[in-house]
DNA sequence: TCCGTTTGTTAAGCATATTTAACAATTCAA
DNA sequence: TTGAATTGTTAAATATGCTTAACAAACGGA
């Protein structure tokens, strides 16, 4: 493992972690952090299970997404992966974004379905469309209601918020990079 | 990893390999083998890297074959993985059989092709069906021609040999247990 | 501005992984 | 039966990972 440093000190900026957070979470400490992400250790097992797992990622997972054999370009519609849950659905193209930079969702709310107001603490840009419904976006202090064609863009540090204010269900196709997880 | 001594062990051992020998072509200690075996330690990365890199298995197959997400039971015809080379041609059902006890192959001999003299030094057993042909099968000190339908069945250890003596293409299906590789 | 907090880095000490070297048990040949 | 070579295990020594604790730099609020 060579790049190994770096991919996790991506792995945790895009969780909007400092190597102190990430650190406690992990039960290790945050030197360990540094020097691992600096390649100027070489990191046990245990050690590295502990970080995988408080950044919620497997072995398997961390060292696949490493190789690039099973590259996979298209997905049929039932093979989204849902990764939200409650009133809101999130339908996110490709399972393992670790190595990505783009994130691509197909959400869907329910009448009344609110994200509650959320200020992502990484840099980051998100955008969509909305095809059906009426959606209210909340970005800074500006307020908008947009129905179906039209659209929105800002940067993900700005706090925000997404309500469905119709009464029949919303429809969006939003893009994020980099994705936030 | 729990188990990663035991697994590492039946890698090491389905390759008919000492500690002391897989250690020397890893470039580590004998003792680091042993004591990993036993989980008396917690190896790093840059150790295990080694051991796999020995064992010719990526850090992906080898966590891979551990989490059970992607069980395959089916294979179509030109999913099988080529193994061979060479006038003799080895379709192995399944890629990755590091924690499987079956080793199905489908064989094609060339006219004439010839396994040479091979003594395994590992505890298996082996056998197989000829489908088409005439193959000459040499174990310890006996020899036999089977042709269509004719079948045979020892232990890997005793020394053997598989030869075309057709002039058609020989076709074989052949199980083994534990893989030799 | 100043102060307090958080960021990431690094040196020194502690904990532990890894090696060296020895050991007993086994196998094989003479 | 012997001796020589191989097996796997383990204690002591060494190398290295990991932590504690300090540091400077950057950020935010009064």
């Amino acid at each position: 493992m060579d790049k190994l440093g770096l991919r996790l000190k991506t792995l945790r900026q895009r969780r909007g972690l400092s190597q102190r957070q990430l650190a406690q979470i992990a039960g290790v400490s945050n030197a360990t952090v540094s020097l691992i992400e600096h390649g100027r250790t070489d990191p046990s097992m245990g050690l590295l299970r502990k970080i995988l797992d408080s950044l919620g990622i497997s072995f398997a997972e961390f060292f696949a997404s490493h190789t690039q054999t099973n590259e996979k370009y298209f997905y049929a519609r039932d093979e989204l992966s849902e990764i939200g849950s409650g009133p809101i659905s999130y339908l996110q193209v490709g399972s393992d974004l670790s190595d990505g930079q783009l994130q691509i969702l197909y959400e869907r709310y329910k009448p009344g379905a609110d994200t509650g107001q959320s200020m992502l603490s990484h840099d980051a840009e998100e955008g969509g469309i909305v095809l059906q419904g009426r959606l209210e976006v909340t970005v800074g202090e500006q307020v908008q209601v947009l129905t179906t064609g039209d659209a929105y863009r800002f940067n993900s540090r700005l706090p925000h918020r997404f309500r469905n204010t119709g009464n029949e269900e919303c429809i969006v196709v939003s893009a994020c990079t980099p994705p936030s997880f």
